[in-house]
DNA sequence: GCTTGACCTTGACCTTGGGGGAAGCCGCAG
DNA sequence: CTGCGGCTTCCCCCAAGGTCAAGGTCAAGC
């Protein structure tokens, strides 16, 4: 029996007394034993491999809770799930850094950040549409791939240009804790709207009234928080100061990103847009 | 008077109400009307450009003392201290690329990136020291460079190769909130110490026993966090499996960095060590 | 056996940046 | 007048511990 104190433990692991009871608590450490009276923590040197991977791992900012799902894996496992739960800390680091960026030129007064704001009338029109309410960004993505593939699997009648172009509708914030709802459209002719939907059980048909839309072209490219802190304020800024007597509704609130299926396989952002209604002040 | 109220701005900054009244009472961004007997609080549409810098700052996860350090200053100034701020973000994200690559790689079994570790006799000699308390990576740096000035101020006289090689010796845990101490040390001839540290009123003298010290070539380039675990890891695990009766002070305390100056100027890592005594086993 | 000091225990409170809800005002519509 | 939604403050909650405080344990020295 090699066993050493909670003191000698916490120096040679590098972790505080205080960390690694709280690791007994949550069952991701549990001491090799336990003194029945005195209730003192004895650990085994064989620990001090977990430990090290426990305080790594808390290094990489890993929540308690991911770590102890870690723990108990399949060495393989184990890296894949790291690898896993690294690259997203890396995705939302570049992420970041592209809004870092942003804030930066912003402050520097480089405005030619601000996209140019132009306006479409849309006219009435038929569109099939799925809504559903989906939370955090993954599911989101994941949404919008079903979409697309049940749009490949129908093979709606062509519109032209972008009468046809696909879009999505952000009803409300999504992120971790707030799921949309969001809707994904289709545009069909409406002669044949009703014969499509019988079709397509999983859509549903809607008709949309005419109206105004102002939009920015965002290119296509990663969609990151920076692009869209910029395309919603040229959006706002736009609205302050146009000529028209609008009613937008903001903070992302009926935001529409559409995207143009420029060829089969390669659809790309086409632009960012807020409907408007009424009519020129002057 | 276009004020609005606490609900109407929290849609339009895209902020939580219940962060506006943090934020007031933290004093980052007071509305621009308190109603005397309702409590009730007024935005100005002039402040949404705050409240949004606010909340892209938030995103970058400044604290809100950073933010509110920032806020008053000059465009220049912020832009300035908001690259600054971003910079260290990159620096510390970097460093943990590495540790995760290194966690991948430790728990993938491709153990190549233990370093070898090695063991050299030291013989008794006579070192000029500066030992001092720091809290931080920052004031650590800063000490290292100011020692390394002194150095090239004093000019003391060569030693043969490895032997000349000045150090650092790590006391205790250095961070943010735990000072060290660290201790620099230089190497002199025993027959003029004594000339040389009445040159040197910083410097004191001391003489080091003879003794044993494990190390690993680090070879130059940056010390990042994984690099430190990589290290300190090869050590225990030798440690912990050879074949002399040693007594190594582990956790750091005692682990020294060897830097060679290979020509003025070009001071780069050398390697870690850690000193031991005792004889071995057989 | 007694004391002392080092170490250990639990518990309570503090941190950051809010989220959630309760209880009580405020203002507006019917 | 009543209801409803929005606003106020106040209190509790989260992670992942840090920092005491009060008290129990352990080994050494006398």
């Amino acid at each position: 029996m090699d066993q050493m104190s909670i003191g000698e433990f916490a120096t040679r692991s590098r972790l505080s007394a205080k960390a690694l009871r709280l690791y007994d608590e949550q069952g991701l450490l549990p001491p090799a034993r336990v003194d029945e009276d005195s209730g003192y923590r004895f650990y085994e040197p064989a620990q001090l491999r977990q430990a090290r991977l426990i305080a790594v791992l808390r290094q990489l900012h890993f929540s308690l809770a991911e770590i102890k799902a870690i723990l108990p894996l399949e060495p393989g496992e184990a890296v894949e799930r790291v690898r896993e739960l690294w690259t997203a800390v890396e995705s939302k680091h570049s992420s970041l850094r592209a809004l870092a960026t942003y804030v930066i030129d912003e402050l520097s007064g480089k405005r030619s950040v601000v996209y140019e704001v132009k306006t479409r009338e849309i006219p009435e029109r038929s569109l099939l549409c799925v809504k559903r309410n989906v939370a955090g960004e993954k599911a989101a993505w994941a949404f919008g791939k079903e979409f697309i593939a049940l749009l490949r699997q129908y093979r709606l009648p062509a519109l032209e240009g972008r009468a046809g172009a696909f879009f999505q509708i952000f009803w409300g914030e999504v992120s971790e804790d707030s799921d949309g709802p969001i809707e994904w459209c289709r545009p069909v002719p409406a002669d044949q709207a009703e014969a499509l939907v019988a079709r397509c059980p999983e859509l549903t048909l809607r008709t949309e009234p005419a109206h105004g839309e102002a939009f920015v072209p965002i290119g296509d490219g990663q969609l990151d928080a920076a692009k869209w802190q910029v395309t919603s304020g040229s959006l706002e800024a736009w609205s302050d100061q146009q000529q028209h007597n609008i009613d937008i509704r903001m903070a992302s609130l009926g935001l529409r990103i559409t995207y143009l299926p420029s060829e089969i396989g390669q659809d790309t952002y086409q632009d960012f847009a807020v409907p408007f209604t009424g009519r020129p002040r002057g």
